[in-house]
DNA sequence: TTGAAAGCGCTACCAC
DNA sequence: GTGGTAGCGCTTTCAA
């Protein structure tokens, strides 16, 4: 049996109350040599309190729910471990811990997404691969449980997210191509709901701003998902084209990867027979050949204003409710340059 | 407020008791019209059972405590994030969550290690970066937390551990090498206590299998950690022996990055010139110019392995304590060959 | 099958 | 400053 309050109590001579108080820091309360007795007997027994009790009084946790989306490898992939890494360093600075739901399918997330009513947490950040179960969400909005949903826009009154910009980042990478003077450009979209609108209107966007056409055979929309394979055969479909881009804007920096391979065997050069930008800034992307010109994701950044807005929601719950867009950026190396001739 | 299970049992007409028997399923005990008539009032209320209050009264929790160590962005590095897939994938699969235990400084990590004891988890996967504070470990004993370590080997009678036998690691790499032809073999060593020697103890085991006396000189044990910066300079003080060894042993993909770059600088070949051995496998070995040969580490198996065992020990604490090894294996590229000339 | 009552370990409130 | 008492929401006896 592990040791409690009670125990603790006893064997110091002094009442439950008397040691509530010390481990609860409340000195004033207490007689210095009191307390003093009783720190001693905690450690001695080695007493750590009950954490389960001690909610049961209605006190706050110090602890942050996280709502993985349901995917293998979680923490592997780069979004999620940099949003756990800013989540975490957020958190811990100001003395949270991390409670991490896990599920291996959609319907698992939106159970657990209920979980975060259960009392052991704070509040809840929900990590969203772009397939977000939004289940259960009123629920929570109804029990007033705070909550921030990362990386996906989900537009209810009552409900805070953090996303980042990803219309602004296509729209970065076009503008990047047509200064360079690239007026055919490819796109390879990826194949998430929310995701793919955005970029795909960034790309236009861009075009458009140049008063360039956008050509709808320049645009390949993928539905196998951000990877390597994903861009080796969108890039046949570009060059293919009767009259092929001189640059292709990708929506991952593996499918760059991916375009790359496809384009070294057809014996094309990046970037002087054609240029290509990334997505995400994955570690790899620089260290490619030609080191891939990407577009950079903060996602720790994102991690570390989640926690921040879902403290304020904590401390304070009568807040207006936070919708927040993290802007990309340009990371320019070595895979674009002006288009042949 | 939220609702309770009275909330739950008022509106359904039954008693508390048993809405409990609804919720925890134990159906054979309810009448079938009783349980279908609750069932539709949690429905409809949203009612999440409280956990704290379950906790109290000496149910299992089902998550499974995890103590980072200190350590900023901790999930983006290869091993964290790698191990903490392992284990959310394992714990997942059993239907655990996880509770994260966040520190920034050694001492923190010594009381969230206390922790595991506030009876929020039903076991501790501790994970360590060669820091280990082992301050409150015989806490856990004493009080029969089941817990394991992962990636330090802690001798003691009552705790189990799970690590990857370094020693092995180095010993591949330098029979690599050997094999190859080289007699002359630099080693570059990292800074944490433990890992150290058993890298060590792998380079000497492989020379002295083939006969090859060690020299001290061929021996650099580095202070700064286990980055690019690292290699660079230890690159040098190796290159300027008066015999230069021909083939370099790093301990890090990153250290070994760094000896690339030197040696380009001094326009030295890899691997015609000089050959070069990484240890980890991180996703950009792969990428480096030329492709890193070098150690794998299996760090996602290691944390599906923490959990197997951890599990054991919670459905069963009267088992003989676990010590266990994982093998790295050599991942061959191109930055090895046989030595010049 | 259902209901009443005790108790898990703690905090908070009350007198002393 | 200290000690008693109630009660947080649930599970688990034990009777009815």
């Amino acid at each position: 049996m592990r040791i409690t309050l009670n125990d603790v109590a006893k064997r110091a001579g002094v009442s439950r109350n008397t040691v509530s108080l010390v481990v609860n820091g409340k000195y004033d309360k207490v007689k210095e040599e009191t307390r003093e007795r009783v720190e001693d007997v905690i450690q001695e027994m080695g007493y750590v309190p009950n954490f389960a009790a001690r909610q049961l009084t209605g006190k706050r946790t110090k602890t942050l729910g996280v709502i993985l989306p349901p995917l293998r490898n979680a923490f592997s992939f780069y979004n999620m471990s940099e949003m756990s890494s800013g989540i975490s360093d957020a958190a811990g600075a100001q003395g949270y811990n991390l409670m991490f739901f896990v599920c291996n399918e959609r319907f698992k997330q939106g159970l657990n997404i209920r979980l975060l009513k259960d009392s052991r947490i704070d509040g809840g950040l929900i990590l969203d691969n772009g397939r977000l179960v939004i289940h259960n969400i009123e629920e929570l909005e109804r029990d007033e449980i705070p909550f921030v949903i990362l990386n996906y826009r989900l537009e209810r009154p009552k409900t805070n997210y953090v996303a980042i910009d990803k219309e602004h980042g296509s729209y970065l990478a076009v503008k990047h191509l047509i200064d360079l003077g690239h007026r055919r450009i490819g796109f390879i979209n990826g194949s998430l709901p929310q995701h793919i609108e955005e970029r795909f209107y960034g790309y236009r966007r861009a075009l458009d701003e140049a008063g360039i056409n956008l050509d709808p055979e320049c645009v390949v929309t993928v539905t196998e998902g951000w990877v390597e394979k994903t861009g080796y055969e969108a890039a046949d479909m570009l060059l293919e084209l009767p009259q092929p881009p001189t640059s292709i804007v990708t929506s991952s920096d593996l499918i760059a990867i991916g375009v790359y391979k496809r384009l070294k065997e057809k014996g094309l050069r990046v970037p002087e027979d054609i240029s290509v930008i990334g997505y995400d800034d994955i570690p790899i992307a620089r260290y490619q050949d030609p080191p891939l010109t990407t577009i950079r994701q903060p996602y720790y950044d994102l991690g570390v204003k989640a926690v921040d807005i879902l403290m304020r929601f904590i401390k304070n719950r009568d807040q207006k409710s936070v919708h927040e867009s993290i802007k990309p950026i340009l990371v320019n190396r070595a895979s674009c340059s002006y288009p042949p001739r």
